[in-house]
DNA sequence: GCGGACATGTAAGGAGTTACATGATTGC
DNA sequence: GCAATCATGTAACTCCTTACATGTCCGC
C-alpha cells in the first residue's frame, strides 16, 4: 500500500477494512507494530505533522530499500494459501455432537456475513464502471483482485444455498 | 478428527494432506505440539503401541472431557474466515515494480495447483457418488464440506482465466 | 451525555512455521 | 545408492490476537 501512495497508520487500517481487507487483513495493533519494524529495516520513512485539535500523525513513506525488498518479494513464487475455515470443521465434525438446526442457523449467520461482504464489493464495481476508459485502464490489475472477491464470495453463497436445502431436506426426511 | 475415530499424530497428519485440507492445516510439528497439549488438558488419552520394526505408535482417542469440550465449541458461533492471499497482494501492488509477463506466469502456476485440488477432489466426490444411499445419508456433512471445496476451486480457476484474458489483452494493446 | 471517528501506541500470550533430530523399511 | 513412507518429537522464532492505555472533536 505504501508503494502506491505514502499513508499514516491509521489510513493503511482503514484500508484492511475496505475493498482489500477481501485478500488481506491486519487489525491496526499489528500496523503499527509492523510500521516501526519496517521503519527499523530501513524500509519506510516517516515525517511526523503536528496537529493542534488531534493527535499528531506519523506519515509514513517507502524507501529506495523498501521498494527493492518488495520488488525482490514479487519476482519470488509464493505458495497459494491454505484457507482455515471453522464452519466446515463444524459441519466435518458436528454431526454426532449438535443438532443439524443449530448447524443450520450457523450456516445461515455466515451466508448473511458473506452476502454483505459481496453488495460491498459490487458497489466498489460499480464505481469502477462509471470512470473513464484510462482511469479504467490503470486499475485494470487492482480490478482483477475485486472481481476476485466478487467471484468468490458469489461462489461461497451459492455452496451456502446447496447446503441449506440439503440439510432441510435431510429434515423433512427424518422428522 | 479424534471425535470420529482414534487415530496416531501420524495418521491425522495424512488427513491433512487429503480432503480435510481443503478447509484447514496444520504441519506434522503442530499436530504433535496439539496432541501434547490436548492430552495434558485431559482432551485425549493415548495408548501407546509397541512394534519391532518401526517405531512405536502412539494411539489417541477423545475423552469425555475432550467431546464436552468440542460440543461447546461447535455451539458458540465462530467468524467467517478472513483470507490472505499474496498472489492478489502481488496483482494489486505490482503493476509498476515487476513486468505483467511475471504476474502471468505466477498466476498460471497457482491455477495449476488449484486444477490439481479441485482434479483430487472430484476423484473423492466420484467415490461417495458411487456409494450406497445408505452410506451417502450417513456422510451428507463430510459431503457438504467436500462440495464447499469443489465449488471453490472451481471459482477460483474460472477468475484465473478471466484473469489471464484481461491480462494477454492488455499486452496486445500496447506491446 | 454517549457513541463514533480520528490518532497513536505497549504488553502478554497464543498460534503457527522453520530448522533440527533420529532411524527402519521399501521400491526404483 | 537415493528417495519416499512410516513414525516420532524439540527448540527457536515469527506472526497475529487480545487486552490495556490515552485523548479530542463532532453529531444525535
Amino acid at each position: 500500500m505504501l508503494s502506491a501512495a505514502p499513508a499514516t497508520g491509521y489510513e493503511l487500517s482503514q484500508q484492511f477494512k475496505g475493498g482489500i481487507g477481501f485478500f488481506w487483513n491486519a487489525s491496526h495493533q499489528q500496523v503499527y507494530q509492523q510500521l516501526a519494524q519496517m521503519a527499523k529495516d530501513g524500509w519506510v520513512q516517516y515525517e511526523t505533522q503536528s496537529q493542534t485539535d488531534k493527535p499528531d500523525r506519523k506519515i509514513y513513506a517507502i524507501t529506495n530499500k523498501g521498494r527493492e525488498a518488495l520488488s525482490r518479494w514479487l519476482s519470488t513464487p509464493v505458495a497459494p494459501s491454505k484457507s482455515k475455515d471453522a464452519l466446515l470443521i463444524k459441519l466435518f465434525a458436528g454431526e454426532t455432537l449438535v443438532s443439524v438446526a443449530v448447524l443450520q442457523e450457523e450456516l445461515r449467520r455466515h451466508r448473511a456475513i458473506h452476502q454483505k461482504n459481496l453488495d460491498k464489493l459490487l458497489v466498489i464495481e460499480q464505481e469502477y464502471r462509471s470512470k473513464s476508459a484510462a482511469e479504467q485502464r490503470a486499475l485494470q490489475l487492482p480490478y482483477l483482485t475485486l472481481r476476485r472477491g466478487i467471484t468468490g464470495e458469489t461462489a461461497w453463497i451459492a455452496w451456502a444455498d446447496e447446503a441449506l436445502a440439503a440439510l432441510s431436506e435431510q429434515k423433512n426426511e427424518s422428522p
